[in-house]
DNA sequence: ATACAACCTAAACCTAACTTTAGGTCAATA
DNA sequence: TATTGACCTAAAGTTAGGTTTAGGTTGTAT
């Protein structure tokens, strides 16, 4: 079962112009054409995309995951090197996420501050800005 | 009290050009100068310094930024607008926390994969691909 | 007074990750 | 067979968010 770019596209929510794009980058070593040159995606490929978008969701750039790649083809020598890709792109992944918790809860708290202030019709709400704005944020 | 350029670069971790450029695209709209036109970054200048690196954490972009500082400075007849902005951009944050962990989790996987590998030498663990590797990923 | 680090501006440059454009090919349908 | 929509490449263009460069000023210590 192969599938066609624009299948592919609307499958895996990538647009037509990035899989070339990816392909000619060099991440889609694998990817098959047809006698008239027309690309063949399967479910190797698929996949390949999936480990794509997983490891560009954490930040890391193209041409690190195409090293990643290329350390897959070269076989069991580059183990030890793929694990320690993966034990740090953890570590990475999991500051983003603090990161990101710590900008949630103080998004939050803006979400009450204007909450309040659009009830009072005004941002100058006394005891809010004095119990919890100054803990936060002084700018409203 | 105030700050030079070089101190609020240390104490934020922002480097000295990044500062000159927030402050030309406008971000900083209220950094006082000394007669001799050097920065004198205050406390108000470090707490928007703090909103933007929160906001720019959470993949809002620097214009967007800007524009909800300008309505901060247009007063309580944008309080709406603002609370709709960080209500959106809560939604946002929630949403890329849940696509990090997802893909930390197959991060994670893959650690344990290439644990094991490395243990046993090569990635033709019997037993690990069936098991494990198909649920996930088929790219080793 | 002079050296020297830290500051200033404007403008050019850079990188990643795409997207768009231009010009052409392929394959199924009427 | 002619059309049409989906595909192809190469190359140029785009955008965000900076950094670097070049040339000049400021302020403090000797």
């Amino acid at each position: 079962m192969t599938y066609s770019i624009g299948e592919i596209s609307e499958m895996l929510n990538i647009s037509i112009s990035t899989l070339r794009y990816y392909d000619k980058e060099g991440l889609l070593p694998l990817v098959n054409r047809t006698p008239g040159n027309i690309r063949a995606f399967n479910e190797t490929d698929i996949e390949c995309l999936k480990m794509i978008e997983c490891l560009k969701t954490t930040g890391m750039l193209l041409k690190d995951i195409k090293t990643f790649f290329e350390w897959c083809e070269e076989g069991d020598s580059t183990i030890e090197k793929r694990y320690e890709l993966f034990l740090m792109q953890k570590e990475k992944t999991e500051k983003q996420i603090e990161e990101l918790q710590k900008a949630l809860a103080r998004i939050n708290y803006k979400c009450e501050f204007y909450r309040i202030s659009k009830e009072k019709g005004t941002t100058d709400v006394p005891g809010l800005r004095e119990e919890l704005s100054m803990k936060f944020l002084s700018l409203k």
